[in-house]
DNA sequence: GTAGGGTTAG
């Protein structure tokens, strides 16, 4: 049996007081004129609250003049700090602990672990770890869990594992935070890897779970885990709240179902900037620039307040479509009726607006104009690309020197820069930039296309010989452009001076790899009509977008593929992208 | 006389 204990009135008056600091200080007034000034669990909880209400200076002062300041208060308060999103105060709390030469209990180690996440403060976290294996907390799974959350914030995802590795009996927040870790830092293969092990380890998944899981799918384009996820969800008659439903919206519109995105967006009870931002971005990277303005006016009149990121989505969904005069709208508003800053996203989301657009100098006069200061390199590739686009040679040139000036480590730039002398027919500086790669061995992204079939994901790279079945897959490949080239398909055969940052020119167009997956997923088929779906790491090129028209066409199959800035939608040899990329 | 770890968008 519990023991039910009646709270003093003087704690009653703290909870009540909440984490409000004018009340807390009246409170605290009330307790010293009753002569409770110094009793240490009031004060404990007066300036727990204290640092909940983002007063961390009251709460400091309340520690410093208590003249038996304990453990207890003072880890209490790091926790409270961490909590708060005060992690630098979290700190100094912890610090007070150590010089007050305080006993330490996993508490602190918690909640020091968790403010070094938050910032990135790997060595002092490194030491803190240390300190609680030292100090015999090594195996407590509060702190571990803790740890394992530190290291993946702080990108070491290795570390974090083998912690991760070593938690006996982990908790579903342990498997969460590993799950989250992998997704974070963009593997979300491994993500998807740990939530089948937590399967197999049936360990009951909670809302959290299906947050960081849902992530994983949406960057892998994992569909099929997806769904089963929502499955599990609605069977088990689950409570949806923002972070799931966001999750939920999240994973449709980037796993390409966008009006299975919007129908939970409708259903949702609960839905904040985030969730809208999601369904907005979600038009937007279909090519649906109309529904992602007709959402984001809907948004300013009935929802929550657009923030930043809110903007970059619209400004996308804009750019991607044409809407030249809605961006410029949406960019105005944003400065003058929400008082936002722009950052180097919305500056460069507005050039590739007026570039795609074919409306060089609007873009150049922009980038004159409007942007203070020195514009990024973002933005001048974005610049870059619109004048490969429209075939500005000259301008193209000259914004690729810039753009080499700026970034002379960054190989894409040489790539891009020998694509326009491509397209130019200056063979001769094309060689001069590659010769100049090669012998500072510049390298450049490799592209590659993910195709998810029945919840496995096949990797293919350019040229990719190391799947199982290789031979059938190219000899597939190799009757299906026979097939396309009946149909009228001719290779773009200078596609190699198309969106050509992408693949290595010397392999032919026919091995890049959004063809090998297209072709293996025709070839796996069986009979299914269900579209195919492809994930690719970056743009798609034009050869292989042409091609990807065709058999579409030819094998009568909707092919849908994902590319590093937004959807193609192939049905009927016709792409839903109308050729804006 | 009190507290613990994980969670979404570009």
């Amino acid at each position: 049996m519990e023991t039910l204990r009646r709270r003093s009135p003087e704690f009653d008056s703290l909870i009540r007081a909440g984490p409000r600091l004018g009340p807390l200080k009246q409170a605290h007034a009330r307790l010293i004129v009753a002569g409770h000034g110094r009793t240490l669990p009031l004060v404990t909880k007066l300036a727990t609250l204290a640092v909940a209400a983002g007063a961390a200076p009251y709460a400091h002062l309340l520690a410093a003049s208590h003249p038996s300041c304990d453990s207890f208060l003072l880890s209490s308060l790091v926790r409270a700090a961490a909590h708060r999103g005060l992690p630098a105060a979290a700190l100094a709390f912890y610090r007070r602990l150590l010089t007050a030469a305080l006993p330490l209990s996993s508490f602190s180690f918690t909640a020091v672990a968790k403010a070094c996440a938050d910032l990135s403060a790997l060595r002092i976290g490194m030491a803190v770890h240390a300190h609680s294996i030292l100090l015999g907390f090594g195996s407590d799974r509060f702190v571990q869990t803790a740890m394992v959350a530190l290291y993946c914030k702080c990108g070491q995802l290795p570390v974090a594992r083998k912690v991760f590795d070593a938690i006996r009996d982990r908790s579903v927040v342990a498997w969460n935070a590993m799950i989250s870790g992998y997704e974070q830092n963009g593997l979300s293969e491994r993500a998807i890897e740990v939530y089948r092990e937590m399967q197999v380890a049936q360990v009951v998944p909670d809302s959290a779970t299906f947050v960081a899981t849902l992530s994983a799918c949406a960057q892998a384009g994992a569909l099929d885990l997806g769904r089963e996820v929502e499955r599990h969800i609605v069977s088990e008659k689950m409570d949806v709240n923002v972070f799931l439903g966001s999750a939920l919206v999240n994973m449709y519109a980037r796993c390409g179902l966008v009006y299975n995105a919007r129908n939970w967006f409708d259903k949702l009870q609960a839905r904040n900037v985030v969730t809208w931002t999601s369904m907005i971005a979600g038009y937007g990277m279909h090519g649906h620039g109309r529904e992602a303005i007709k959402l984001f006016h809907l948004m300013r009149h009935e929802g929550p307040t657009p923030n930043d990121v809110t903007f970059v989505a619209v400004l996308a969904a804009c750019a991607h479509a044409g809407l030249v005069t809605e961006g410029h709208d949406a960019f105005d508003s944003m400065k003058r009726v929400y008082g936002l800053v722009p950052r180097a996203e919305h500056y460069c989301s507005m050039v590739d607006m007026y570039g795609r657009a074919g409306l060089l100098d609007d873009a150049m006069q922009f980038i004159r104009d409007t942007i203070p200061e020195k514009p990024g390199p973002e933005v001048w590739t974005a610049m870059l690309g619109a004048c490969k686009m429209h075939k500005n040679f000259n301008l193209g040139v000259e914004v690729a020197e810039r753009l080499i000036a700026l970034e002379p480590e960054n190989p894409s730039h040489r790539v891009l820069l020998s694509n326009i002398y491509a397209l130019s027919g200056k063979m001769y500086h094309v060689e001069k930039v590659r010769n100049t790669m090669i012998k500072s061995r510049l390298k450049k992204q490799i592209g590659y296309s993910l195709i998810d079939l029945g919840g496995t994901a096949h990797l293919f790279r350019m040229g990719e010989k190391s799947h199982q079945q290789t031979r059938e897959i190219y000899q597939y490949l190799e009757e299906l452009i026979h097939r396309i080239s009946d149909a009228g398909y001719i290779p773009e055969t200078d596609s190699v001076l198309h969106e050509l940052e992408e693949e290595e020119r010397e392999v032919a167009l026919r091995y890049h790899s959004e063809k090998l997956a297209v072709a293996y997923g025709l070839m796996m088929s069986n009979g299914s009509t269900a579209p195919i779906r492809i994930i690719k790491n970056l743009r798609i090129c034009g050869d292989c977008h042409l091609a990807i028209k065709f058999m579409s066409s030819v094998e009568n199959r909707e092919i849908i593929v994902r590319d590093k800035h937004r959807f193609h939608h192939f049905k009927d040899g016709k792409c839903s992208c109308l050729e804006y990329w």
